[in-house]
DNA sequence: CGCATATTTCTGTTTTTACAGAAATGGAAA
DNA sequence: TTTCCATTTCTGTAAAAACAGAAATATGCG
């Protein structure tokens, strides 16, 4: 008996599911990869199938697409000839590579434009000087705000989980401001 | 003359259209905050209309959005009837509104529904445990990052600048782990 | 090696979303 | 108040995305 007749289950996949919608990943996507992290075991194509309802070739691609984020992983089971998948629990990981994932098909490619613009801007004397300032510090916004995640996705997870917990109060750490309470 | 006249300007936009849509904003909006982003002067409507190319309607929808986030608003021209309008220029401000809007839209949804299949699966003695348990870790997990950027989101700008900067050297200053180099 | 079955890719359909143009509404100046 | 222009809302159409089913391909097992 699978968990999806269970009726919290069902609300979290179809809630999952909108959730992604909004996010840019699409609906089906989501809902396997909601099943897969409420799944104590590895399931296989065809029961996704069952359980969701979808049609076999968009389980096929969504399962592409969360092993592409590196959020589900194939795993051979015992005496089965089937693929089965299962889902990263640990929630800070999954944070991470869909967050790594995403920065590498999203805003690399927009930083790399926005270098290229930005240094075209500089050398002509036509543009607008406004124009080229914005678009600098758009780039260089974007490149701090890369940086930081680079550097804070090597972190260990006990140190992030401090970091969280702490919130402003790292504040307190930084020389001129916010010394005293937050 | 309008600056998308010039090639950098209309690439600039161009691929801000595009990446609105990889993030779940629609082309125009995305495209209609780009031009005003790049304008030294407030712009109305109907020339948005004519430097993008759009209809007029799209263009009052996308402003509406934009005015939703909280990035762009309307502003006042003397001796002008139309409304005209400008975009936020200080970015950190600009993904703070941003951030701040979509976790209103989506995020706590999310944790209002999460909390309530929590509730409910604690005491739902036929709930398999660990459905239960995975539901309220992903509740826990939400929760704290949402409560950590609701803090951090009350940090003064350049508070925020030295600690990205920072990067992962704020680790050294967790007690337990990082104390070297990192 | 050849068969059976699992898996992916391809193609046409359905559904959703974006969009343009028209109609309706709102608002300022005469 | 009436008129004119700006703005928004509504409605039908076009474009894009999601999806199902069929066909093609790959893979393990006898």
């Amino acid at each position: 008996m699978s968990i999806t007749n269970h009726p919290d289950v069902k609300a979290f996949i179809l809630h999952w599911g909108e959730m992604g919608t909004q996010w840019g990943v699409n609906r089906s996507v989501a809902q396997v990869h909601a099943l897969l992290y409420l799944s104590d075991r590895p399931i296989d194509a065809e029961a996704i199938v069952e359980a969701l309802g979808l049609a076999r070739s968009n389980v096929s691609t969504a399962l592409k697409e969360l092993q592409g984020y590196g959020i589900v992983r194939r795993v051979h089971v015992e005496g089965d000839r089937r693929d089965h998948f299962v889902a990263e629990t640990d929630l800070w990981e999954m944070l991470m590579r869909i967050t790594a994932e995403r920065k590498r098909r999203e805003i690399d490619p927009t930083l790399a434009l926005l270098a290229e613009l930005s240094d075209r801007l500089k050398a002509d004397k036509a543009a607008p000087v406004h124009v080229r300032e914005r678009v600098t510090r758009m780039h260089e916004f974007i490149s701090t705000l890369g940086g930081w995640y680079d550097q804070v996705r090597t972190l260990p997870k006990p140190t992030l989980v401090t970091l969280m917990k702490l919130g402003s109060k790292v504040a307190r750490f930084i020389p001129g401001a916010k010394s005293k309470a937050d």
